[in-house]
DNA sequence: CTAATATTGAACTGTTTAGTATATAATAAA
DNA sequence: TTTATTATATACTAAACAGTTCAATATTAG
């Protein structure tokens, strides 16, 4: 346990660990992953040949972790789009603003690097990690439906859970099209109308009043 | 315009030039574009190296063709899956069925080439020829939704672009998941829920968004 | 100061890769 | 049968690449 806090004892590192990651991810964004070589990472990266595999081991890992520091920083933007709103139309509207906004950001690559890099690393615990943001993603949706309920903007019968994925796979939809070079203004309208469709009232089989 | 049909002069080939295509395009689908060398092609295909370059040329120029031949080949399944039926909710059911259903093949990738993998494919041409697909896809399903307009199956005020946007983002979003292991019993019933929801009558009176 | 420890830059090694050259084989025409 | 023509198999070359070695460097501990 000693020495948390205390000055480490060799040659101290010329670069910041988790900052280098952060290049690692725009690196593996604007180049796939089959199509970055170690010399791309240690350009990218600014940090020497034998300190990256010393310090952060092979592409594969290398991959991992960057995976995971984009995830969750995309994660954390994503729940807070969604969450600060008061409006359920305008938490909907804004999560899917968010997934425009994020995928067609000038300065980087287009798109987004779950979905459209991360998907083609041929690898069990890639796939495991993105199955499970997915997942994360659909589940807190499906929250907000539940508060919206609560509040009374839409009707206690809402299919939260089917709805909550249509959301996301609306998101899917639009971070894909950004990815090939459709607009942003139009993926921001087409947003907004696939805000209005995912929060029409279900039908209903009962014969309506009045 | 004299030899045609008639019999090539030099040593005849030992390939069928279409049948190297259908073989480049499970390569490319299997392993990615980077991920592919000339090797897995001259493998894949069962075509010489000397062979492959002079008939075929480079690696972007046959990933090209794949491409084409894939997407011919994808799009007059959609079409028939769109257009076949009689009403058009299985037309819309039946379209997005089909999506999941190619992109959970067995024996195959999962996913599709277009949207998995020919998007990291940093050239302007694959660019171009992605956003004509998918401009050819919105235009065919509005054109469906106009016929249930005539058919009376759908409201005159049915707002037919944007829903048909709709439909192609859920074909995005499913088969996103279905690279990623989404089982494919999962993803059916998904597209049945999105048949559903993109059939909804729109709100007749205007009604307040916020 | 000296020793111990950790990082770094530079260079090295064996392998993989893209693209090509050359010699051989198979066919049609003459 | 001979010749022209096209395709193929083998092998080659130069470059790119992953991963490692090693001496030099920067820091702390005693």
């Amino acid at each position: 346990m000693v020495q948390n806090g205390l000055k480490p004892r060799g040659r101290p590192r010329s670069f910041d660990e988790s900052d280098a990651l952060e290049k690692a991810t725009q690196v593996f964004w604007s180049k796939g992953y089959d199509g970055v070589t170690i010399d791309d990472l240690v350009d990218g990266m600014g940090v020497g040949r034998p300190s990256l595999y010393a310090v952060f081991g092979d592409k594969r890992a290398i991959f991992l972790r960057a995976l995971k520091v984009y995830a969750e920083r995309k994660g954390a933007r994503a729940t807070k789009a969604l969450l600060s709103p008061h409006t359920l139309r305008d938490s909907i509207a804004g999560f899917l603003r968010y997934a425009v906004e994020s995928a067609t950001e000038k300065g980087s690559a287009r798109g987004c690097l779950m979905m459209c890099v991360a998907p083609l690393v041929n690898d069990a615990e890639v796939q495991r990690f993105l199955q499970s943001a997915v997942a994360g993603g659909v589940a807190l949706v499906e929250r907000r439906f539940r508060e919206g309920i609560t509040a009374g903007e839409i009707p206690p019968d809402f299919p939260v859970t089917a709805r909550a994925i249509q959301v996301t796979d609306f998101a899917r939809g639009l971070t894909m099209r950004a990815q090939i070079g459709t607009p942003r203004r139009t993926l921001l309208k087409d947003a907004e109308e696939a805000a209005d469709l995912v929060l029409l009232p279900p039908r209903r089989n009962a014969v309506p009043r009045r």
